[in-house]
DNA sequence: TCCGTTTGGTTGTGGTCTACAACTGTTGTG
DNA sequence: CACAACAGTTGTAGACCACAACCAAACGGA
């Protein structure tokens, strides 16, 4: 038994509450950006950033949406100019998406904002402790991830 | 200058994060409890427990949303008989929504499975990691909250 | 080589959650 | 007693999401 019943409804109602700002301050951050990058383009452009071209299902899964999903809003940003597409040469079914000057700078734009309200709203932080609020989030993302997958049955069952 | 740039960055970064897998969790969280409770049913009954007796708008603020969001989902909590209403009798245009017998179970049993997930989710953690993550998550959420808010104009501009 | 199967991606459809605007009825005030 | 402010409801529309159906390329065994 290693955590207490009231942590536990300490943390979730942490989770929750983060959970609500996120989502208000994320479409807040999406329309404030200048090239005018919809709310989900920040996590499909990271992707692209750091690790080069890849393939939409690979964004996808890495923004945790269905390959549908990722589709529609990829084929968006194409066409606001943010990615380019080129075919995959070794998988005629596939393309590679890539990165343009415009998404780069959209995407500096967005860090910078993003950077902004962060340093604002941390004013007061100390170093250690922003350090380890970050290092203690990711892991229990990770937990999360890795515990929760298990409920996802029960769902052919009529 | 308070917080390096890279941590700020790490921050964000696992705030996204558990933005995405606390959203897929809390649906999937929402249609495992028996009493078919929806998805928002947590954020309003909550409330409802903690304080008792309350108006539409007071539950709207909490949960972080339109009223009129809040009264469609009050009402569907109402006529799943979650909850119920009575005129409030100091103000003839307002309602006094209450917890029902089955709302208080629904509850409990979403409590129940949440803390269940919780609890596996955290299976190696440390009281003491948990204790901290859920104050410096409480405090993030504060900060933001408070931070939040300004860049709320530039809208009238056109 | 050829045909059935798998796979990457797109499109059709429907559901959920959300905000804003318009409206009804109530309260309070000059 | 009019009139502004307010509580809540409903109309409407947009963003986001998943599942299913589908197309075309790729793969694999006979």
């Amino acid at each position: 038994m290693p955590i207490t019943r009231e942590t536990c409804e300490r943390l979730t109602a942490g989770v929750a509450r983060i959970l609500r700002t996120g989502r208000l301050l994320s479409v807040r951050a999406a329309d404030a950006v200048n090239g005018d990058l919809p709310s989900y383009g920040w996590s499909l452009l990271v992707p692209l950033e750091t690790d080069g071209e890849q393939r939409c299902s690979a964004l996808a899964a890495r923004a945790g949406v269905d390959v549908s999903v990722a589709s529609r809003q990829l084929a968006v940003l194409e066409r606001s100019g943010h990615i380019e597409r080129r075919p995959d040469p070794r998988d005629g079914r596939a393309s590679l998406l890539h990165l343009t000057g415009a998404g780069a700078a959209a995407l500096a734009d967005a860090r910078a904002l993003r950077s902004d309200w962060a340093t604002a709203a941390l004013a007061d932080w100390s170093e250690d402790d922003a350090r380890l609020l970050g290092e203690l989030l990711d892991r229990l993302a990770g937990d999360l991830d890795r515990a929760a997958p298990a409920p996802a049955l029960s769902r052919v069952a009529s």
